[in-house]
DNA sequence: CCTCGCTCGGGTGTATACAATGTATACGGT
DNA sequence: ACCGTATACATTGTATACACCCGAGCGAGG
């Protein structure tokens, strides 16, 4: 644990870690003002690292400037976890219908490396699930040739409401079984290499009834 | 053009929507190293809104920042432009299944209106054209229950690449009539309140083959 | 009693000064 | 001649101070 190697990255990008992390627990809650002064105080930084990190909740849509007020962290009810899901899945869809066929051996043999090795990861370290889990996802679209859209589909997989998803409604050993199970499924699709299959396959490891409500 | 009604809004805005527009319109070439300092005497404001601008620049894609040089102006290929519309096509066919057959009868008749209208705006105003477009398009999905979603596409109308896709490779009378067809075609597409209709008809609609390369 | 206007305070927007970091260059050793 | 190192420079990151804006609360007048 000894962080023998400083943490050198931008006072901001910490400051909003910190505060989008804080928003998807719930230590903060909805509706709660964020002002510029009171956070930088609370972290002992100026406002100019905060006023960036707000910023960027604001962009995320994770909150909402209220002149005079301050900046205001917004409601995310199941339903806004639902639409964020949904158009996740749209282009993850779209970019590995793009990617199929696609895939080098060596790109293949690792994608059947990182299921196995998802499966050794222990239940309760929910960060290194959720990388793993990243990671996996952004190896199957690495082949899609649409750089805009591999983009796209990094930021939401870093973004907050993602983080939420995961972190709160995925969680479990049973989880992280259904998870690999549902990863060695898409290996399979994969080797079909038909677009239509991978949708499929993808539409119905993605279908949120039993992993949300 | 007597600006009897002063621009209001924060300078870091103003600044993003010049630079990004000379972006768009190669008054500022690709490679380009836009300084804060440089840029802020340029405009004759401070580092701090030019910083937020360049910021915003670099979250959509148009500039990169490289330590010690400072944020360097993207390329932007036909292809990246293409990949952006994809994926804005993709995202506005799904908005428009799920607002297919929730359109009020007053959004109908408005909707009509807008074809209309659309059609006397002179076609030399790019400016307007773009904007009425973008408003076609934002009541088409209006009804669509994904607030996310929703807002997701607006951000991508309001995206300096589309704006580029409009204004460089969109232009000209017959181009203003062709859209104006489109969404009469979309208009009738949505009477049948079938969500594969609707969906074939923007997928014919949005075809790049035509407008693009 | 209601309404209009004014003052006061909280909050962000903007400007400027200082600190930290990474790059390019020049110089000396090999 | 080449490579490693040290130094100077360019650029962003951060902190602080000032200016503007908006809303709330209070008081005077109808």
């Amino acid at each position: 644990m000894a962080p023998t190697a400083k943490d050198t990255r931008p006072l901001a990008v910490r400051v909003y870690e910190q505060i989008s992390s804080d928003i998807i627990a719930g230590t903060i809650e909805a509706g709660t003002a964020l002002v510029q002064e009171q956070v930088a105080a609370q972290y002992g930084v100026s406002r100019t690292p905060v006023r960036d990190a707000l910023t960027q909740l604001t962009l995320e849509g994770l909150a909402t400037l209220v002149p005079g007020r301050g900046y205001i962290v917004n409601t995310l009810s199941p339903q806004d976890v639902k639409d964020v899901y949904e158009v996740r899945y749209t282009l993850e869809s779209l970019a590995a219908r793009q990617a199929c066929g696609l895939h080098s051996p060596q790109q293949l043999v690792r994608l059947r490396g990182m299921v196995d090795e998802f499966e050794t990861v222990d239940p309760a370290d929910a960060e290194e699930l959720f990388r793993m889990g990243a990671a996996f996802h952004a190896a199957l679209i690495d082949p899609c040739p649409n750089t805009y859209l591999r983009n796209t589909l990094a930021a939401m997989w870093d973004h907050p409401i993602a983080r939420r998803i995961t972190m709160t409604y995925r969680q479990g050993p049973e989880h992280q079984s259904k998870v690999a199970r549902d990863h060695r499924r898409i290996l399979e699709a994969l080797k079909t290499d038909d677009p239509d299959t991978i949708a499929e396959v993808l539409r119905y490891c993605h279908n949120p009834n039993d992993t949300l409500d």
